[in-house]
Parts: C-alpha cells; structure tokens; sequence
DNA sequence: AGTTGATAGTTGCATTTGTAACCGTTTAGT
DNA sequence: ACTAAACGGTTACAAATGCAACTATCAACT
C-alpha cells in the first residue's frame, strides 16, 4: 500500500496557492486601473512608504530582485511617476523619489489597497484573518533560507 | 502629510513573501536531490496521489496552467517516471500513470516533503502552524477571482 | 449524416523573469 | 598611492511562463 502525501494537506502548495489567489486578485484591480506590473507596484507602494531610497532599498524591502528592481524604476521613470535624483558623496547611488503624479497615484492605490484588504478580511471573517496574520507573522520570523 | 499603507501591513505581500520563502526553500530541496521542476514536482505529487490521471486533471488538482501540466508531463515521461495510455472510448484523453522508476521518486518525494513539514511547523511553533492552517482555510474558501 | 461548438492536449510566439556578466565607483588592505 | 575586492545599477542572454492558435476528437443539434 503506497504512502501518499495528499497535496491539499501540504503547506508550502497550500500557501503557493492562497498567495496567487489573493495577490492575483489585487493585481488584476491595478492592472486594471493604471496598468501597472507587480514590480512597479512595489516600487511605488515602498516610495509611497518612505518618501526616497535608493533602488537597492526598495529591493531589500520589497523582496525583489535588484533586476526587477531597475526595470520597474526605468518604467515608472518613463511614465513620469519618479524621478532620479544622484547622490552627491557616492556616485554610484540614486535616490528615488515619486513625482507629484507619482504620489497622487500612490493615494490613489492606497485606497484601491485598503479597500481589497478590508474586502479580504470581510470576506474570510475577521478571526481567520486573525489567525492568518500570527501565522504569517510567524513565518516571517524564520530565518531565510540562504543570503544571496 | 501623506496617507501611507505600509507593506508590511498589506496581506496580499506579506502572504506572496511567506509563500515565496517557504516554497522555494522547499524547492531547493527537491530541485537539489532530483532536478525538478515545480511543475513536475506538483505533477508528480497529483500523479501518486490518485494514481492515475489525466492532464487536465492534473491541472485542476494542482491549480496549473495546461501548457506547464503539458510540458511537464513531457520532460517527466522523458525521464521514464511516468506512462501514457490512451483512452478506449474518448481517443483525446490520455491517462497518465507513474512508472516503478516514477514510484521511487514519489516515495523519496513524500519523505522530503514530510520532513520539510515536520521541520517547518517545529520552526515556526505548533500554534502558529495551527493559526496559519485556519487562515489558509478560509482563504481557500473564498470564491475564485474569476474561472477561465 | 452534417454542421457547430466544446474539449484534450500541444506548440509558436511574445512577455516576464533570473543569472551572469558588465561598467563605474567606492572601500579596504598593503 | 595602488591593487583588489565590494557595491549600485544596468543589460545581455537564456529559461520559464502565458496566451492564443492549432489539431484532433467528441457531443449536440438540426
């Protein structure tokens, strides 16, 4: 008799497939309304955040790779959304920061971000989202696998 | 002044980065012992679970697109883990099976993802595992953003 | 029977992504 | 000062992915 693992009951599928659910939904509700990518997003919600950093600081909060980083900074750049500003003691930094358009679609997407959030949370009842949260929290705290 | 949401707060992130961290920490490991890709992992998984199925079934069990159940199915039969067998009746179906050299693996594969579990819920503590198990439920729960 | 529409599965093509290499700049060690 | 290593950022190339189109088959309806 074969010993299965029933991939229903397995975590790291169980939160593959919850986080495409949830995030794919978001993401389709601003790709719809400014035709932004993932990265971009990011990008802006870190600038939104934080008023200004450096490229690599939005990778190291935002868990992207500095790749997506660069490209999401070039199109944002492109859209007018931000602006680069060079470091004046370590030219090889550049400090971003969000363009007056910029900031008003941050506002803008901070609502559109809220709203899903607090639909999410409606939606599976306020103490499941409770026990997500510490569960989450907890994973959080876990070392990562490996630096690079 | 501005009117922030912080990443951190924002469930559909913190649930992408979770899900990022512990899946391809999980990855790694099978990636590591066997060369295997998520989506031949994921149908590998399906495979010995019901022991038999067909593509599409696949997919649906394993929330996978047809084109990476597909080409999955391909390199894995390229292996020698798994078989086709053809449909009496319904000549488009193709049902798929694991071969005594695709069983091996399976069974390794269960050990791997088992002790990934153990190890994981250890990690993160036994109550917020449980938490994290109520929360993904529910999410699960929820009504999907759109069928295609 | 014949046409239309659906379904299973594959493949071509464009887009996204990751890896590695690269340039310019700064830091550290000698 | 000088070399080597490290770092910020970009880009080239390869791999993975998604979408759409395609083939083949089946089901339904006339």
């Amino acid at each position: 008799m074969p010993d299965i693992l029933p991939l229903e009951a397995f975590l790291p599928y169980r939160l593959v497939r919850a986080s495409n659910a949830v995030s794919q939904r978001f993401a389709a509700a601003y790709k719809m309304r400014f035709g932004l990518t993932r990265p971009e997003w990011r990008s802006i919600a870190i600038l939104g955040e934080v008023g200004e950093a450096t490229a690599t600081e939005i990778g190291r909060r935002s868990t992207m790779h500095k790749t997506k980083v660069s490209r999401a900074v070039a199109a944002l750049e492109g859209r007018g959304w931000l602006t680069r500003r060079a470091d004046s003691d370590d030219r090889r930094l550049e400090h971003l920061e969000l363009t007056t358009k910029g900031r008003q679609a941050y506002r803008e997407l901070v609502q559109l971000a809220r709203s899903f959030q607090e639909d999410l949370v409606r939606e599976m009842g306020a103490d499941a989202a409770a026990a997500l949260d510490q569960g989450l929290s907890a994973v959080e705290r876990m070392p990562p696998a490996r630096r690079r």
